[in-house]
DNA sequence: TTGTTTTCCGGAACCACGTTCCGTATATTT
DNA sequence: AAATATACGGAACGTGGTTCCGGAAAACAA
């Protein structure tokens, strides 16, 4: 008890730098493996990139989806820190739930099958509360601006968000679909009030 | 050439008769399991089921994708066939697509599984392959009738139909992602003007 | 019926993938 | 340097799709 200030949770040894490295290298490695072959890149081949083996990759990520979540965490969190500001500098708060969409559709289109791991009972569960315990709360208050006055379709933020993931899915390996322009359609559908189109 | 009535592509000899007999235990066994654990179930598991081994179902279907077409090739079929009558029996063209898109939904949302099925590369290719010449027709003849004075979002129907796909996937496994609802605010985007929301 | 031919069946075997395990290597501490 | 905690590599396991082939069975011929 002479040096433990904090009790139970602290590791009695600070983490070895060759460990350091490692996970470090692993980021990279599984970065660019997964802008070449896509997020669903066998965990070999990152490990081989890494130049590591397998269990090294276990060892900082208990599983594939860990990883995942780890490379692109900040990017997460860089989109969830753009829709207060977007609030402020868009026209309206309409064209800020626009912008704020647009980015994220940026980001899932431009990670080959990303938007289809969210999916993945295995891979997305951790990916999928990740995203949504950061973007949801950021698209609520885009949304509760942009629908004060008219209402909206009434859909939950949670809702729009996902639903904006899943129309992303297979973006880019399709040329007769365009992602951004189907987007478009469904965020007009979720701003616009819910009577249209009735007869 | 004593008995080849057809030229050149008609087999010589008759399918043996419990070579027939397989395939429609294989089909029926599909169909059940499929409901009962998702269309992503293992092959063994439906050759199980049929009381037939793994080389069988190969021997029918060339490919795990080709069991789950000849399984909703039916429904397809039928859902293919509403759409003309749905133009004479709903009150608007507008209403006729949304019901249309409806009957899409609950097909799907009913499967468990399938419209993620439809974007997996493997398994996806060929049933994406059947639902796209057989839907994307009609759904085309319907958007025309309903889109002919407002002119619509757009969107080709490919992209609706493809849209309205993607949003039904994981639905069901989700209390918090109404599948109906948001189809309905897609749907709705759809068919609206695209000069919605724009300031 | 018996023999021959063609087709079909079963399931072991193969490959790819995620994950686990453990003997060995290395950093850190004494 | 010795001791100890920590990390590493990669073989091995379980699961899933698919292929292969020896044997069984149906269809046809006599």
């Amino acid at each position: 008890m002479t040096e433990s200030s904090e009790p139970g949770a602290g590791p009695r040894r600070a983490k070895r730098v060759d460990a350091f490295r490692n996970e470090q290298k692993l980021l990279d490695a599984a970065a660019s493996v997964f802008v070449e072959v896509g997020v669903d890149a066998p965990v070999r081949a990152v490990a081989a990139a890494a130049g590591v083996g397998v269990g090294t990759i276990y060892r900082h990520f208990p599983t594939r989806a860990d990883l995942v979540v780890a490379v692109y965490r900040h990017q997460v969190d860089m989109l969830a820190a753009a829709g207060p500001s977007l609030l402020a500098t868009s026209g309206s708060p309409d064209a800020a739930v626009r912008d704020w969409l647009d980015q994220f559709v940026d980001f899932l289109v431009t990670k080959h099958g990303l938007a289809a791991a969210l999916q993945d009972d295995k891979v997305g569960a951790a990916l999928h509360q990740h995203f949504v315990d950061h973007l949801v709360p950021v698209c609520a208050e885009l949304l509760a601006a942009a629908t004060k006055g008219s209402g909206g379709a009434g859909l939950t933020a949670y809702e729009v968000l996902r639903g904006v993931g899943n129309l992303c899915i297979g973006a880019g390996q399709d040329p007769m679909f365009d992602t951004r322009r189907v987007v478009r359609a469904y965020v007009s559908g979720v701003l616009i009030g819910e009577d249209v189109g009735r007869g």
